[in-house]
Parts: structure tokens; sequence; C-alpha cells
DNA sequence: CTGAAAGCGCTTACAG
DNA sequence: CTGAAAGCGCTTACAG
């Protein structure tokens, strides 16, 4: 069943039908229920290709999730692997349907990859795109914001970014979630505080700042030897973190991510002591699966049906330089406690 | 840039090019290299609603998660929410990926939805779909099952299935699990066995029989009061369980899914009793995130990686009713034990 | 308000 | 082996 059929049937042209699908005002009631009708009695769907050939944008998003090892080292949490992606695919699918789009979900692991996806931009294959996870300063992914298609970027670009003020973003202030988690840490009385940073994302870059903002806000001296690289991921922070602990002994970590502290805490467990009364942790995400583990993490909450529903609102606002921004919320749980004395 | 432009740049009609892209054999190696070289330089990739079009299969493999709530309460759990379907998710875009496919996610949560499906299998808007989730005998599964798509089902048809001739379907068989399940603690000394079933889907009517299997091979009763509803849900488990503890006192517990048996091993514990010196639990699903439970749960795996490989392998397959099925393995942890004397 | 016609960028018989 | 041309099913100026 084609609009040609649909024309012959309902005795108008192909014009008028397709005036009708596209909900043009230029057409009288009467035309219009007329030919809605047959649409509705064949069941006819346009054929998106021919749609999106003859200019129409298509009703898909894309989703482009960073799966990029640095570490070298296989690692089966990337990508749509993580629990936190996992989690925002679901998420973006269930605010894209509510707009009445598609969500194709791309998983970039080589560079090259970025290039073809830029024709499906070129191409009208998709109405716009959400990227995620990308490292900060990716030449590649600078190169795509600059050409101005419908893209948003999440925790891409911050205020020192040249493409800044050129791309649709939604930030996650990763700076007020890292200065609140060690703020607390510090009301709680802990000044040997450590922090277990994530990768090259702008998150980790500015939970980490935010870890220092709130030392140096309460005169406490940052010592970068209490500062140790996770790569948010569990098994890397294990092993650091019971090296860091014999060689420190912190009373305190925050861990970049929720991740990060399940090994953290396996560590403090392995080493025998236990968390919180021996050492507080603070992750951050706040993961749904989380509520399953025995020890409730105290942990930064962003929720995704807020991120996912400010990125998808972006893409629809028509100012390519729109932003978003998502605040981190505190979830006091029972992974902290005060520093005895 | 487009075909046409190639072309010329090339010095050959738009057919060539087109066969060069395709990778017909008819074109001499000579024409081939050239044409290849001016594609490479613009970096041209053709344009897919056009190829689409004009006939060629799109290189977009459908997923279609069934979202549909059968209890009437609201359930985070359900559709990609589901850590099982956010695991899956994952695994399919991977093995699609290596396939050089993409993956658009559907989830279903009202049966009109299926409908415009149906158009994009007619348009060539997807190579082929996979679905899951769906429950046993739903109309509008089985009429698309009648259509002669490409497509795959996971765990939808079984040999009662009027359908199951003509379809593509990826089988676990839940039988064998089940029974693996209820003879190991059969084995480990249990006779007071009780079963939390799923829902109305394929998989959980086949554990279910797989637990009154191993229970008849062992010349043990059936009581139909140890084998409760739980829906594959936790919070429903979790409360029934309590009530069935307190009625019939099990030994043990063979879940449904992991999910359930959360709920259960929380249900055990508030009672005052713990897993598995008072009861010994079972689940089913070997999921990923379980890996952070303090309680290593004992379960049947389906391997994610071989079933996801599967799919999409038949997808491939020109006969239309091709098959494959995956074994579960029974993963011995922590939750079960013998039976006190 | 409405239709005829051009055009979107491919693929594929068809003819040579 | 290769090109000219028709056709895929829409949308959209354009003319009326």
């Amino acid at each position: 069943m084609n609009s040609e059929e649909i024309a012959k049937l309902a005795n108008v042209s192909r014009s008028t039908v397709s005036r009708v699908v596209n909900n043009y005002k230029n057409v009288p009631e009467e035309t219009r229920v007329k030919v809605q009708k047959v649409i509705d009695q064949y069941e006819y769907t346009p054929n998106s290709s021919a749609r999106t050939l003859a200019g129409k944008a298509n009703n898909i998003i894309g989703l482009f999730i960073a799966d990029i090892d640095n570490t070298g080292s296989s690692n089966q949490w990337l990508g749509a692997n993580s629990p936190y992606n996992a989690e925002l695919i679901a998420k973006v699918i269930q605010s894209c349907k509510r707009k009445g789009y598609m969500v194709l979900v791309n998983t970039i692991s080589e560079k090259e990859e970025l290039k073809k996806m830029e024709a499906f931009f070129n191409n009208r294959m998709l109405f716009g795109g959400i990227f995620i996870g990308f490292p900060y300063g990716m030449k590649e992914i600078e190169s795509i914001a600059e050409q101005n298609y419908n893209i948003v970027f999440i925790d891409q670009f911050d205020e020192d970014s040249k493409q800044y003020n050129m791309v649709k973003t939604v930030n996650c202030h990763n700076l007020n979630g890292g200065y609140s988690a060690v703020k607390y840490l510090i009301e709680l009385g802990h000044t040997k505080i450590a922090h277990v940073t994530g990768d090259n994302r702008l998150s980790s870059i500015e939970r980490e700042e935010g870890y220092k903002k709130a030392l140096k806000e309460m005169k406490i001296p940052v010592d970068s030897s209490l500062i140790i690289n996770g790569e948010y991921r569990e098994e890397i922070a294990y092993k650091k973190t019971k090296k860091l602990i014999s060689d420190y002994k912190p009373t305190a970590i925050f861990s970049a991510n929720d991740i990060m502290a399940l090994g953290i805490i396996k560590a403090i467990n392995e080493m025998g002591m236990s968390v919180p009364e021996d050492i507080s942790v603070i992750g951050y995400d706040h993961l749904k699966y989380s509520e399953w583990m025995q020890l409730d993490l105290t942990t930064l909450e962003v929720s995704l049906d807020e991120l996912s529903e400010k990125a998808v609102k972006l893409l629809f606002n028509k100012k390519s330089n729109s932003r978003e921004i998502c605040q981190p919320v505190l979830v006091k749980k029972y992974s902290t406690t005060k520093l005895k004395k």
C-alpha cells in the first residue's frame, strides 16, 4: 500500500495524501477526514526511506556511546556493557519513544566509525544524535561538533572548549558532585580523604576538581599521593586501593563512580577492615543495581530520567547552542560515618 | 557527495559506481581500483535511504523487546530496564556490529505498535528483527510470525506452536534448566522444594515443566501449594515468599530468575533465617550484576554472548525455519547446601 | 485549496 | 564489461 493507491481510493492526488499525512494546515477538514479514513482502513504507513530521501528527517535518533578502552586491557564493563550506559540506553529509549522517535544505538570503538556516522547526519538518516562517554578534547568529536549537526553532547564540552558555544550540551555539574561528596566527608570529621579518579572524560576531570575545591575551601592541603587513577574500573580501583591504604592510610575515600566503589570496598574488606567503621566510602552515579548490594552506598545521584529527558528535549530545540544542566544529589546511606577520634 | 559526482570524477557511469560499491563481480580489477580510489578519497558513503528505496535491504536490525506489564502495577524492571534485557541489548549490539549491522531498539508496550513495526519489514527499513519477551501464544506475535519476515524469535515458540515450523527460533531449553536446578536440589537431600514461577512467557512455562519433571523422576509428588507465581518480579516474589515459608516451610526454593531470587533471599533473611543454612535458593540467568552481591547465587547460566550470536546468525540464514538451541549450565555457588538431617 | 511534475540518490534489468 | 533509463515512494515548489 503506497500513497498512490491511497490517493486513488480517496479520490485525491498523492500531493493531498502527503499533506494529510504530514498534517499540513492547507487542507479542508472534509478532505482530511476522507483521506484519513482510507489511511486508517488500509493501515497505510508512509515508506520512511522515501520520505527521508525526499527531504524529511527520519524519526530515528542515534545514541553514540564511546566504547574506547584506553587502558589496553580488555574491559567487560565498557560501552553498552557498562551498567551506567545500560541504564542510560533504557532511559533514552523511553524518552525518545514519548516523542514518537526510535533509537539506533551505536557503540563507537574506533575513530573511523565516527566518520561513517557523519554520513547519517548528512543523509537525514537520523533526526539527531546523542553522544556520551568520549574523552575530553577528543579531536574527532570536536570536529563533529563544528559541523552543525543536530547533536547533543553529554558531559563533553565545558566553558574552556572552543566548541562550547556552538553545540548543544547537557552537563551534569560533576564539580558540584565531587565538591559535596568531599564536603560531607569533611563534615564527618575526615581530613585524610583519598580520591580514586575516573578516566580521561570530562566527568572525571570535574569530579576531581570538586574534590580539590572542597579540600581547599576547608584549608586541607591537597596531597597528590592520595589521588589515584582508577580509570572508572572496578578491578583497577581494587588493586590500587590496596596499595593506597597500606601506604597512606586514608580514613575516607571518594570514588569517582559506584563501580569502582565496589572494588574499593572489596579491597578494604580483604585487608581486614570494614566500611564505614574503618574507612568511609562515597561513590558516584547511584546505580540502580547497587540496590542489590548488602551495603548501601553513599553516593551522588544524577537522575538518568532527567538526563535523558533533557538531552532529547534539546534535540528538538532550534537553537544550535542550547544547553541544560543536571544537578547531582548526595544520597546519604551507610557506607560513610563520623571519623572515630 | 553522491554517486553521480563520484562517477564523473572516476570517468565512469553511476551504474559502475554502484557495482563497485556493492562488490559485484562483473567489473574488471582496473576499473574497480580506479573507482574505489575516488570513493576513498572523498569518503563517499551511499545514501542509505536511496539504497533502501531502490530495493536493497538496510543494514539495520530491529530488536523488539516486550515491555508489557500484565500485573497492572508499575514495574521499573520491565523492558529495556530489566537487567536481563539490558545485558542482552548490549550483546546484540556487539553481535550485529561484527556483521556490519546496526541495531534499532524498540520496546513494545502496546499491541498497536506491532502493527507499525510490520511496515518496517515491508519497507526493507530493517534487514531483520529479533523478538524477545512476549507472552506465549500472543496473537499479534503469531500473526507476525506467519508473515515470512526475516525475524528470529527468542524463547517464543515451541513444538506445540502452530507457527513453529515457519519461523526462525532460538530456544534456551528452559526445561533442561529447571530440571537440572531441581535435580541438584534433590541430590542435596531436599524434597520439600518450592518453585517461584515467572510470568506468561515460554521461558517460565518451560522452567516449571523442568521443575515438575525432576520431581516426578525422583518420585517426589508435585505439591501445587509449593508453586507460587512471582511474575519474574523481585517485590512480588519477596511478598509471596514470606507467606509461602510460614505456611509450608520448604527447605529449598527454585526461583525462575535471579531477580526474584534476590527478593526471596531478602524475605528469608527478614524472617530470621539464612541462605543456604536454613533454605537453599537457586536462581536463573546468572546476571552479570549478581557478581556484586555479597551472596553468590547458585543459578542457571545462559550465555548471552551465545544467545545473541546465534540469533544474529539465524538472521543471515536463508532458511525461513532455521533454528538454534542454547543449553543452560548450572553454576554452583554458595546459596545452596545439603539438607540438614 | 489542489494536482502535475520534478527531484531526492540509489539499483537493476536491458541493450549493446 | 558498461551506460542510459526506468523505477523505488515520497515531498514540495509551482501553477492554477
